[in-house]
DNA sequence: CTGTATCCGTTCGGATACTG
DNA sequence: CAGTATCCGAACGGATACAG
């Protein structure tokens, strides 16, 4: 799992087994629904616990608090409480999380140009690509 | 789990959702042994079955063998049997396993930056740092 | 509105034995 | 040597109910 891996490797840190700084980057974004939550966040600014779950129609409740609990532990977003009545906490990404987005960029990169050389192009033949003009 | 990820990215791709080249790629080396693999066999050229479980003291014989086969279906690695007696079977990264470096480079990098901004550096005290010359 | 706790099916991962 | 199959305990993830 991505929890169990992120575990992990922040385990190992404890134990100064530190010969992982990749796994490390890794697991900041390794859950299942990290990603998305970063870009969007870095997009839009803010979003509150049920406008994420708005945006990730399968996630589930659990799962998302769960999410969130992990990437504010590690700093990649900041978890804003507002003592209103109904409660209203506000999700932002911080710094340290918009400093993976290159990261993330080159990753977007590489999956299209991948998805692309694939002629994963949905919906046509995957012969098209071979004959357009000719 | 990251092959649940995984086969959900897969599944996503052949249902035309392709609204997802960053976690296909993420899907490509978010395997617990991945990155090393990958990092292993593009340093070293070549490995084979045994060697790199000696590499990984802590994997286990068939998440091994799972995470090969998985990283050769997505043509990361290419696996070849040499059949002599006893059994040989190399496994080498290919170009498309090596385009992915730079961006497992980067991961290095920002992992590295922001274990010593933790101050991770380990088995000296978290505070040493603050504290050279003065 | 957010988040926690519980129950429970499904899946993962370790150990072992077996085939080629 | 390399890989598959099986058994079984452990962890995950969904649904639901509950609390602040």
């Amino acid at each position: 799992m991505t929890d169990a891996a992120r575990e992990d490797v922040l385990n190992r840190l404890e134990n100064g087994d530190y010969s992982c700084a990749k796994e490390f980057t890794l697991a900041m974004f390794a859950g299942k629904w990290k990603l998305i939550i970063l870009c969007q966040l870095n997009e839009h600014g803010a979003y509150r616990f049920n406008e994420l779950r708005r945006l990730l129609p399968k996630v589930t409740h659990k799962v998302l608090t769960n999410q969130l609990r992990e990437m504010t532990q590690d700093q990649l977003i900041t978890r804003t409480v507002e003592q209103e009545k109904p409660l209203k906490v506000i999700y932002t990404i911080t710094p340290l999380g918009q400093s993976l987005m290159p990261i993330i960029d080159a990753m977007c990169d590489w999956g299209d140009a991948r998805l692309a050389q694939l002629q994963v192009t949905p919906h046509f033949s995957a012969n098209e690509a071979a004959l357009p003009g000719a």
